[in-house]
DNA sequence: CATGAATGAGGTTTCATTCAT
DNA sequence: TATGAATGAAACCTCATTCAT
């Protein structure tokens, strides 16, 4: 679902030293990027974080721009097969579970690769179109994937939403902002905090206003009480 | 509240024609900066979209980090002033209603100035300290006046909130999501729509799941029957 | 003796309002000039300086080098019969009072004219050749008048110098530095002090070291008696 | 007491070969300034110049600015060294050879380094402050020994000197001139013939004018007898 | 006579990339 | 495999000079 194709340079034929340096280097260049920004960061910089020198930066990355779509690929492939499992495992709960397990998880996966999150978001601009297309469609999948989720749920009459595309949207925005808006979300909650009352106020906003869905509301945000404060955990 | 400190040398001294040839520069920039990014434009790309030498450019403009601020400080400038007015207007309001009107106010002036959305969004860190908090100031104001409103909600018990604060944050995201998402969202909504289907979701997500605010609801969204899809129109 | 060949444009035809603007120009620019030197002063900073527009500027000057060349003549024509009368006045004299005459001269010249010593020396190797060499006849005149002087010193047996020229070059070098090391020599005495001791020690290396000369020392200096301490005047 | 204290950027970390390089940056980029001057020389004419691209020119120096700083340190490293010797050297003398010894070693040092002199001459006025401290206290320190030297023979007797600060002045004066006024000296005088010329003008300045002192005389500058004619060399 | 907006060549500096060792 | 010296295109910015008004 999620492929890497383009192909790198590279001079080294041990695919395997390839493969570790690659993910040395991306590891380190996201840290220098993340701070000056993609353009204003060196290869010299980036070579000096790297512990290499620039010419052997070079065998295992053919440009600076490579870099970047390492980094994405690196990401996608990271995350991409989560979401095929995720997708899975979701396939088999009522609707409101589901829910609370996607909620979880991706929350949980933004809040662990804040650095990608907020780097692809600056930089997503920068990639040639090519490689900008395989992160949209990773997103796409994840959006799917909620969407299916969010679906089923209105069928069963679990949820009462008048658009689950864009509601899947929303409840992926404020899962991403956890990591877009750190400076000011995290020195206010932290992230259990932040886990706890966002997944309330979903299960809130897609429930149905009264009657029917009154029975499954015991299991939301793993059985807590609906009205549980979560913060000051 | 929102200031615009900085001096930013000229060679002219006619102040009329600075600003004019100001604003042009402004106007044109963004766009240059919209393709590319904010690095990767050059100042001769710069004049050029403005009709300009690049001489003359640096006869209004230091620098190309000047640019950046004033297009921050227009930004700030303009919306500025509009915050202001509509805390005053909303002052007077029942929560429900000012809430409508804040949402409506805030997603037009994202609509209309998506340039300036996008691109602040993806340059604010590249701002020297002092001028990204005024970026940031203005953001907290807007956030404050959405929190008083939510709040005196909450407390007239037509809204039911969990956290104040966490939810305006939200609802502001939802709204700048309009322009930062774009390439996903225009293709599938138009901005009447987006705008009626995310105002129901909000309400939705504010009002007591039962009971008390039921009578308010038919006057959500401009008096529209709850359940009325704004798709199609 | 000493000429300004070159004709530099005007679009003015009014002769006189052109020398006087001129004289203007040439006051402020230097100036501008003494700090920061000739080559980082702009043309804008000369205009402000002059309190004219650049535009007028270059009705009277036709570019910034003739600005340099209209120094460099202003100052050889403001002296240059300053020489002249000197070399006749000093013919009459016996040369002990020529040269006292001349010493007190030169030295009070390069004292009020200070900024353009400075100046001068510093840019004589920018000029063009041409113009370098009006500067350089200028010297030479003054040079060839003081060893006219001391030539006939040696003759009437009321000096006793083994190169007149050298020697000749040396005491304008002595009188020059009071403008070019003026960092050193300014804090730590007044003209008249400097001028007074290096005149006594001037007398003291070029007359004869015993019998002859004794006679006139009385006269040297201004009468002063020979061991006076000029210092503390 | 002179001392290079300022850090220059370089990319090389091969101490050897930045020294060697830097050498011959400063050797090839004072011929560059000597004609047309500091300002007027562009980072390519020296590049060319030293037989570099630019590129790597910036990888020994870090601006233009800084060339000139190292062939002020360059200078007074090189020569620093010397006058401390000197001073010792002439710590153990009677005045009059300490005087002769003084003199000789200046004039050469200043024939030898003569594009330097007028280099520094030239453009003392532009070094960053701190920079130009460094000359100066090199220069003040040269000035104090020979201050010394003046010293102790006035309270010998062997010298007759109303201002010993002056004196030194002068002839520290002289000596520069060599290298300040080579387009008039150099034609007319052979090194050798500058300086036994001046150094017998110097010998009669600062020696008593009768009596005492007479019996030295017949060391003077290296026991030439004292009319001999040097010139003619 | 007077202005200052406009130009564009040219200066300094940076950095992705190559390649001899 | 590993290095870092070397390159040169291209960026930002300045300023002498012109010219319409």
């Amino acid at each position: 679902m999620i492929s890497g194709k383009r192909q790198i340079r590279t001079f080294s034929e041990d695919e395997k030293l390839v493969r570790e340096r690659r993910r040395h280097i991306v590891d380190c260049a996201i840290k220098v990027f993340l701070d000056g920004g993609y353009e204003r960061a060196t290869m010299a910089d980036i070579a000096r974080a790297c512990g290499m020198s620039k010419g052997l930066l070079y065998h295992y990355v053919s440009s600076k721009e490579d870099i970047l779509y390492l980094i994405a690929r690196d990401q996608m492939e990271g995350t991409g097969a989560g979401f095929g499992a995720l997708a899975e495992r979701c396939g088999t709960m009522v609707p409101t579970e589901a829910l609370l397990e996607y909620i979880r998880y991706y929350y949980t996966v933004v809040h662990e690769t804040q650095d990608y999150q907020v780097f692809l978001n600056q930089v997503a601009a920068k990639l040639p179109r090519e490689d900008r297309l395989v992160l949209f469609d990773a997103n796409n999948f994840a959006l799917d994937v909620l969407d299916g989720i969010l679906r089923r749920g209105v069928v069963s009459g679990e949820f009462e939403i008048e658009d689950t595309t864009l509601a899947a949207h929303n409840i992926m925005l404020i899962g991403r902002s956890w990591a877009d808006r750190r400076w000011f979300l995290h020195r206010r909650y932290t992230f259990e905090q932040y886990l706890g009352i966002q997944t309330n106020a979903i299960l809130k906003a897609v429930r149905p206003r009264r009657g029917a869905g009154a029975k499954e509301r015991n299991e939301a945000y793993g059985s807590l009480p609906e009205d549980s404060d979560l913060r000051g955990t």
